[in-house]
RNA sequence: GGCGACAUAGCCAAGUGGUAAGGCAGAGGUCUGCAAAACCUUUACUCCCCAGUUCAAAUCUGGGUGUCGCCUCCA
């Protein structure tokens, strides 16, 4: 498959370092506060991207950390009398209940925390002083960007340009202005560690290198993130990793693009957010996963309430389409394909070709969408009770194949528990009777416990509303 | 100022040289006690503008306009 690498700035065939296994490494959230629509997006895209590579026969080695200790943690700590500790662990919490909402694949994901990893960060601060790209300043550690001829390397900027462009510091003691942050010397009342340089934490860039060398190695696979990452973080753990280890950090560079509320993008201090949790007190998180996979991951997209409604409503085409396949395998028979069936078949074959290639290329959801489309317009419109029950359950099995890929429409109907069963058939009765009064209020009664009744010539169907 | 991205219908959105996918919304119809779903029909002689290359451009080149991102915490 071909990746958009940040690196090259093109487009290159994949080639994972060893032939089954990859290894990703996505930034994850600061756990201080519900995350929000912006947020999810690498996080779903990239999910969507290593199960890709797992429908392609790959072990995927999956990262996404969790930054447990800085400035906004202890702030908002303070704010609400609490821990750090405590802040933490309550929004991983939060995460998680949001991440199983938006279907990403937690149960096999490594989620790392920075401050369980005190001793290792340290040890590699250690090394990089030792080697001189680092130096300490009143318990403070720095790294010395000038020590690097490749700094800058990711986001194309030059170090001259950098020095001069930046701001005047308030505090001179780094050697370079955009000299960064390895170890902060403690303040009172801060969390703190020990260290040879004294009592003081990690800085943010840090994190991600020793963790991605502990679990993943020296050199991963792949890197994702948001890109307004790119500079200074990504370039900061490229300088740091590199340097240590003297090999490369990670071969591809994913960055998705921004979501964008009326056209800016959507951010903390903008105040211009939705968390992802609003949003689920509306819609099924899973309307928000379809609405991220609409676009294309590097191209900018607004997001507004009226744009998840329209995704809703694509979502539910298809879950409709699901169901009628269903319906049918429950109604259909048993017969031989004949030279008609063959034709959909191959037009199906077609389809399932259509979203993989646009998956190899550079995980174009997007495209890969519209073929499932096309896949549900050819059930409804070629597919009856008088079809085989093999077709029907060839169409369905490829459009679970695939979706599964995207991770959606895998929501199972549940089974309906007897009284509303009772209902329907009181219902069915009434309907009999032309007592259309009754039927209309038991379908009221039931819309209102969430289910949806609708009487097709092929009997009575039902689905529960998401 | 430096680096970079984007511009396709009412809306969302694919498409990077061969004559504009798909979805949403709207309109009309089939079906129906009604509703819903499904289906059919319908909506871009045109892809921000101008010039060029080519038999052929939304796609390539040059210029322009507009919007946005990074350069400071940020997915």
């Amino acid at each position: 498959m071909r990746l958009y690498n940040t690196l090259t700035r093109k487009k290159e065939e994949f080639i994972p370092i060893k032939q089954d296994r990859v290894t990703m490494y996505v930034c994850g959230p600061t756990v201080y506060n519900y995350i929000h629509v912006g947020n999810a997006r690498p996080l779903v895209v990239f999910d969507v991207l290593r199960r890709y590579l797992e429908y392609k026969n790959y072990t995927v080695d999956y990262l996404v950390n969790f930054t447990d200790i800085d400035d906004k943690l202890i702030n908002k700590a303070n704010e609400e009398g609490a821990t750090v500790k405590e802040i933490a662990e309550k929004f991983i919490g939060e995460y998680l209940k949001d991440a199983k909402g938006l279907l990403l694949k937690e149960e096999s994901t490594n989620h790392p925390r920075a401050t369980e990893h005190i001793t290792e960060i340290i040890g590699f601060i250690k090394e990089l002083v030792d080697k001189g790209y680092a130096y300490s300043v009143n318990g403070d550690v720095y790294f010395d960007v000038t020590k690097l001829d490749e700094y800058g390397k990711l986001s194309k900027k030059n170090i001259e340009d950098l020095i001069s462009g930046a701001r005047v510091e308030v505090n001179e003691i780094k050697r370079n202005p955009i000299d960064f942050t390895l170890w902060k010397a403690a303040k009172p009342g801060e969390p703190s560690w020990d260290s040879p340089w004294g009592k003081g934490r990690p800085g943010w860039h840090i994190e991600c290198s020793v963790m991605a060398r502990l679990y993943l190695g020296d050199t991963i696979d792949i890197h994702a993130g948001g890109e307004d990452l790119q500079f200074p973080h990504h370039e900061n753990e490229i300088a740091q990793s590199e340097s240590l280890t003297e090999k490369p950090f990670a071969n591809y560079w994913l960055h998705n693009a921004m979501i964008n509320v009326e056209n800016q993008k959507m951010s903390k201090s903008l105040m211009n957010f939705f968390t992802v949790r609003e949003i689920s007190k509306e819609f099924d998180l899973e309307v928000l996963r379809f609405f991220i996979l609409s676009a294309h991951y590097r191209k900018p997209v607004n997001f507004s309430r009226e744009f998840v409604e329209q995704a809703k409503n694509g979502l539910d085409r298809l879950y409709n389409g699901k169901n009628n396949l269903e319906y049918l395998m429950d109604n259909c028979k048993e017969k031989a394909l004949n030279d008609k069936d063959n034709k959909i078949k191959e037009e199906i074959t077609e389809l399932k070709k259509k979203f993989i290639d646009s998956m190899e290329d550079d995980i174009n959801t997007a495209d890969a969408i519209s073929a499932l489309f096309e896949m549900v317009k050819e059930g409804n419109t070629k597919l009856s009770q008088d079809s085989p029950r093999e077709l029907v359950i060839f169409i369905h099995d490829i459009l679970t194949e695939l979706s599964g890929i995207l991770g959606i429409l895998n929501k199972e109907n549940e089974l309906l528990d007897e009284e509303i069963a009772e209902l329907i058939d009181k219902r069915m009765e009434a309907r009999k009777n032309k007592d259309f009064k009754l039927a209309d209020q038991i379908r009221d009664t039931l819309k209102e416990k969430g289910i949806i009744l609708e009487d097709t010539k092929d009997g009575v169907k039902w689905k529960r509303v998401r």
